[in-house]
DNA sequence: AAAGATTGAGTTGTCAATCTTC
DNA sequence: GAAGATTGACAACTCAATCTTT
C-alpha cells in the first residue's frame, strides 16, 4: 500500500466513509423500531413534498436520490403498494410519469421526522461544534458539486 | 416539515449524505471501468491485510465493514470463489473462520489501490483545504465513536 | 431514432433458523 | 446455554432488453 494519499487525507476519508454508515445505520434501526417508513422512502417524500407543485418525474426523482431508473421505479412500486404515494401521468408529455403524494404519504413523512431529526442532532449535530458543523457544510458542499461533474477521468 | 433541526445543521447533513453517495458511485464506476474489484472487496481485502498477522475473523470482518455477518459470510465466499482470500479455522477457538490473504489477493488489493486513491485525491481530497481535511478527519471521528456507543435512545 | 419508464434476470445484502464449538 | 459462523427464504437494487410516446 504505497502513499498515494498522504496520511492525514486517508484518515479524514475513512472517518467520512465510516462515521457514514455508521450513522445511517443507527438511525435506520430506530425508525424501524418505532414502526416508521425506512429511511429511502422518506427520502423519496421528501423529494417529491419538497418539488414545485409537489410533484416529481420519476427520473428527476432517481437523479436526486443516487438510484438508477430502474431503482426507483421499484421503489416507487412499494410506495405506491403502500399508499403513500401515486402516479399519474405528465400533463405536457404523455412518456412521463409523476409520483405525487397521497395524504396518507403526508402523514407518514410527518410522523418519521421527528424521529429522523433526533438521529440528526443527536449522533451528528451534537457531537459537532458550530465552526465544525459550518466548515463540513461548505466544504462537503464544495466536493458535491464537484462530484457532479460530467468526468475529468483521464 | 417543522424545524427540529437548524436550518445550518441540516444543510451540514445534507452535504454529508450526498456527498457520500456520489463520491462513493464515481469511484465504483472509475474502478469497474478498469476491470477491478469492487470497492467493497477491496474493503474487505484491506481489512484483512492491516490486521495483526494478516488474519481477520469473520466477525470482526463484519463489524468493520457495518456489516451483519451473514454479509459477510457471503461477501468473503465470493472473495474465496475468485481466489483472493482464504478461509482457516481459528487457531484457539474452534468455532471461529478467520480470513486470510492468499497471493492473488495481494496482487488485487496493490491493482486497485491507484485507481482508489486516484478517486480519493481527485474528487474528495483535491476539493478540500488543508485546515478542511484536519477538521473533518476529526470531527467526524468523533461522531463515529459516538455512533458505535451501545445506544443512548430514550 | 431518442427519451421516459418499466420488466426480467441476476447480484448483493438482510433476517431468522440452524449447526458447531465453547 | 451462549457465541461464531453459515444456510434458506426473501427484499432491494442494477443491467440489459422492451414498450410507449415524442
Amino acid at each position: 500500500v504505497t502513499k498515494l494519499v498522504e496520511p492525514r487525507g486517508l484518515d479524514a476519508w475513512r472517518a467520512f466513509v465510516q462515521t457514514h454508515a455508521a450513522v445511517i445505520l443507527r438511525i435506520e434501526r430506530d425508525l424501524e423500531s418505532r414502526g416508521l417508513i425506512p429511511l429511502v422512502w422518506y427520502d423519496v417524500l421528501v423529494a417529491i413534498s419538497s418539488a414545485p407543485g409537489r410533484r416529481l418525474r420519476m427520473r428527476a426523482l432517481a437523479d436526486s436520490l443516487v438510484l438508477t431508473r430502474s431503482g426507483a421505479t421499484r421503489l416507487v412500486d412499494k410506495l405506491e403498494q403502500a399508499g403513500l404515494v401515486r402516479r399519474e401521468i405528465a400533463p405536457e408529455d404523455g412518456r412521463g410519469a409523476v409520483a405525487t403524494l397521497t395524504e396518507q404519504g403526508l402523514v407518514a413523512l410527518r410522523r418519521a421526522w421527528p424521529v429522523y431529526a433526533r438521529g440528526i442532532n443527536g449522533l451528528f449535530l451534537s457531537r459537532l461544534s458550530a465552526r465544525e458543523i459550518e466548515t463540513i457544510g461548505r466544504a462537503l458542499g464544495r466536493v458535491h458539486r464537484a462530484a457532479l461533474e460530467p468526468s475529468d477521468s483521464s
